[in-house]
DNA sequence: TTGTACGCGTTATCAT
DNA sequence: ATGATAACGCGTACAA
């Protein structure tokens, strides 16, 4: 039985391979100031798969001060879907750059500071951050990607814009009377809010007036309720916006219930493009969130910006599409 | 402007605390074998709090051997919505036990080895690992956690299981003959040929015929053509598996286009309990799989593997639950 | 071109 | 009960 072995370190290599330790780290990190010829790297590299040599993370992060490691904080409200499909997507992305993701929950307390100063990574992604830690960062030499910000720009696609896509489409098909169906559940208030807002706005540009916001329990009855108040209104609601197809999805319940249809009696839009949308009757029209795009985005950024590059950015609204189908 | 400041470290607050470093790690890792008077103790911690230091994780690392993190090695097939959904789940449940959550993903080529002695991780997840690879991670101190396994048990929920549920279900409803509607896209087959699988031994075991396995594309066209071939058969298919839910919407859809109608001309039960399940019409009959469960239990089993203790593992069909509905 | 030697911050062994 | 000191594996300035 062999008995636990030794790890093979970078020694091990130099030594099969005849030269020095120094030698081998200046191959393999193929050091610019050193020219070594080939034929001593070949040897190192031989011996290097020989041995199935792989440096040691947390020797090299100790020694140069920092992780090959992305920090990913995460917010405490629970992540939406976009974020909890994107995640895996986010990790594939960015071991392609040659970095490992890592997350760790945020603390409403506890200061940003200590999440990196425990890992040293080389980026950190968050959905929001104080000006002092990204200064905090930027003295650090850490690359600091803020995903929602109001002065540079977002990564993440602006919640705003999700609402206004949705009011825009409704009256573009003539809707001037429009409902936002939104969830009462206190917990989505992050996303929510944003979107409301956004529709509004959109109203107030197209000239209409502003959507008539209920906030309702994702219930058949509630739905219908919520529709009953729309269609008896005067004037009429004839088009709704539901904060995500699983509420427009209690709509179109609801309309069922009362005898009514979409988008006859009132045209629904969602937002998700959720898998079952496109086989309901009738089918769910939706603002879709591409996530991979999103994951492949935020991956950009972080290369870019680790590589000094000044990330091009082109707007993050490429990163919503308009699925019509018949709902509305 | 302050100069790039140095990083705080164990002597910093030991001097603060006036102790020695060594006294330092003492109290803040409550070495077992020291006993350090309360008032020491209480110098020390407030020395921390004042100097906000934070151990850097990639000294303890190679001075202990090991990180305080768990690697998922994630296979190069897509993966599920149960493993997309939980993985955010199981970043928080690992955090929870004092984990962070790493990802690599698994290369056909290159061997797991070349993962884990890079990132020392504490423990590592993997949806299947060689037995040789298994031993490796033993002799290094590396708890493995094998997600599924035909001996000793799985943690992910058995997916012969979700195709027993669906079947099992279907013939107490009364259904002799049963069709499955399986995904033609490749893809999907490590999920698909277990679940068929266990449609089939259910059905041995229910002294049922086989089911009729059609693959479709996920089109209505396609839904619509294997419900007539169902409908049409002599004797009659009267109960349909669906890979999930979005295959059982399809066939929702198809059978609308016919004229048809779930359950009466043909019962379907899908998998995943999707959103917008529950506001279609006919509601969606389902076999869920609590990707949140899933997550805990993945990181309870790497917490009681971590502590030595002997993971009691219950059976992973608690996982899944069956949600009755309309179509079935 | 290659080798020697030091330090990164922490934990653990051994004295005191 | 506490302190001095030696590793852990790697990167790099400096010497040869």
């Amino acid at each position: 039985m062999a008995k636990a072995q030794r790890r093979i370190t970078a020694l091990d290599v130099a030594r099969v391979a005849g030269v020095s330790r120094t030698t081998v780290s200046y191959v393999l990190n193929d050091t610019p100031s050193q020219s070594i010829p080939q034929e001593t790297r070949q040897r190192v590299f031989d011996a290097v798969r020989e041995l199935n040599y792989v440096p040691l993370s947390a020797a090299r992060a100790l020694r140069r001060g920092r992780n090959d490691t992305v920090l990913l904080v995460t917010p405490d409200w629970p992540l939406g879907r976009l974020f909890s499909l994107g995640l895996a997507a986010l990790m594939d992305e960015l071991e392609g750059h040659g970095l490992t993701l890592l997350s760790r929950r945020q603390i409403p307390g506890r200061p940003l500071a200590a999440l990196w100063r425990e890992h040293t990574p080389a980026a950190v992604i968050a959905l929001s951050g104080d000006e002092a830690d990204e200064q905090a960062m930027r003295e650090a030499g850490i690359f600091f990607a803020r995903l929602t910000s109001s002065r540079t720009g977002d990564v993440v696609p602006p919640q705003e814009q999700v609402g206004g896509i949705q009011a825009r489409y409704l009256a573009a098909q003539g809707h001037r009377h429009l409902g936002y169906a939104a969830p009462a559940d206190e917990r989505f208030r992050a996303y929510r809010d944003p979107r409301v807002l956004g529709a509004r706005q959109a109203c107030r540009d197209l000239g209409l007036a502003a959507p008539d916001v209920v906030d309702i329990d994702l219930t058949r009855e509630a739905a219908a309720a919520a529709v009953r108040r729309w269609v008896n209104r005067s004037p009429a609601v004839t088009g709704v916006i539901a904060y995500n197809d699983e509420y427009a999805g209690a709509l179109l319940s609801g309309l069922r219930e009362l005898g009514l249809s979409a988008p006859g009696d009132l045209a629904v839009i969602g937002v998700d493009n959720e898998p079952l949308g496109r086989f309901i009757s009738p089918s769910l029209t939706t603002v879709e969130q591409n996530h991979e795009e999103f994951a492949a985005r935020v991956a950009q950024v972080v290369a870019d910006g680790l590589a000094g590059t000044t990330s091009p950015m082109p707007p993050p609204a490429d990163m919503l599409s308009l699925v019509v189908r018949e709902s509305a």
